[in-house]
Order: C-alpha cells, then structure tokens, then sequence
DNA sequence: TTCAAATGTAAAATATACTTTACATTTAAG
DNA sequence: CTTAAATGTAAAGTATATTTTACATTTGAA
C-alpha cells in the first residue's frame, strides 16, 4: 500500500492536523498514514479521498506485496 | 458504510467463497462485509474493486453517519 | 423430495487501526 | 539566532478487522 497524502496535503498547502481535523481522525493517524505505518479502513480513505476531491485509487495505490 | 459486493457477485455469477478466493481472504469476511459488520481496510477494498473493474466508489460508499 | 452447494452465524483467537498523552526533532519565519 | 509551528515518534490503551472452526439454515438442481 502506497499513498500521495503528503503530496495532495503539500497542494492544498495544509498541515497535517489541518486533513486530521477535516477528515475526523488524530494528527497522528494522519502522520502514521503517511508514513505507512498503517493501512487505513475503507472509510478512512473515502473520507481522505473526498476531501482531495479524487478517486481513492488516485490516492491509494495497491503494491505487489499487497 | 454502504457497498454493493452481493450485486457485484451476482452479476458475475460467483459465490463467496469464489471472491473469497480471488482477493485473499476467507469465505466469512465476504459474508461479514456483505451483511456490513464490518468495514474493510482500503487495501481490502482496492482488492474487491479491481477485481470487478470499477472504482471503490462504485462498490463501497460513505453514509451520514461515517 | 433429496442432496449438495451456498449462505448465515457465532465464538475464540489474533492482528492491526486508531486514540491519547507526551516529548523530541525539524523547519520556517522573524 | 530565536522562537513557534510542524513533524516524527513512542508507549499504552481501546476498538475493530480478519481468521479459524464449526454448525445451522437456505437454496437450487436432479
């Protein structure tokens, strides 16, 4: 799993408990997304998703070990 | 969290256990997904929608009270 | 009607998402 | 350089996804 949150963040010029706080999580989910520490629910990425205005699978992409 | 897998399977023609297979996971957390008990994680969900070719918002969609 | 396949369900176990608190480090602006 | 904001990280706790096993019910085809 591989996601361009930082970078859609990096365009909307936001910080990360700005997205935390527009997509209703912690500074630090938002922070472990990023760093992949995790794999977010479905809901998590259709919320992250939405507010970027883009498809998840503009956002969050599938890897071969995945 | 709305999705719409059981539509997605009957037109394909294909059990639970089949999809089950085709994305990695066991017979019961197709069930359990289709009966919404609970929600995927994205990778799940990327997964599921590939394979019957349209995107997660098709398949998976956010309701009032996500 | 009978039988097998498909589905529903449940409990226990495990893995992992997510929160909270707290602190350290980096970065950018003055 | 100094300071505040932003980011990285970590540990402990809670919630929930997913698996496994197992069984009951439903459905469809012969």
């Amino acid at each position: 799993m591989k996601n361009t949150i930082h970078v859609e963040r990096a365009i909307k010029r936001m910080t990360q408990a700005d997205l935390a706080e527009a997509v209703g999580v912690s500074r630090q989910t938002i922070n472990a997304l990023e760093a992949s520490k995790y794999v977010p629910s479905v809901v998590l990425a259709l919320k992250i998703a939405r507010y970027f205005d883009k498809p998840v699978e503009a956002i969050f992409e599938l890897e071969k070990e995945d």
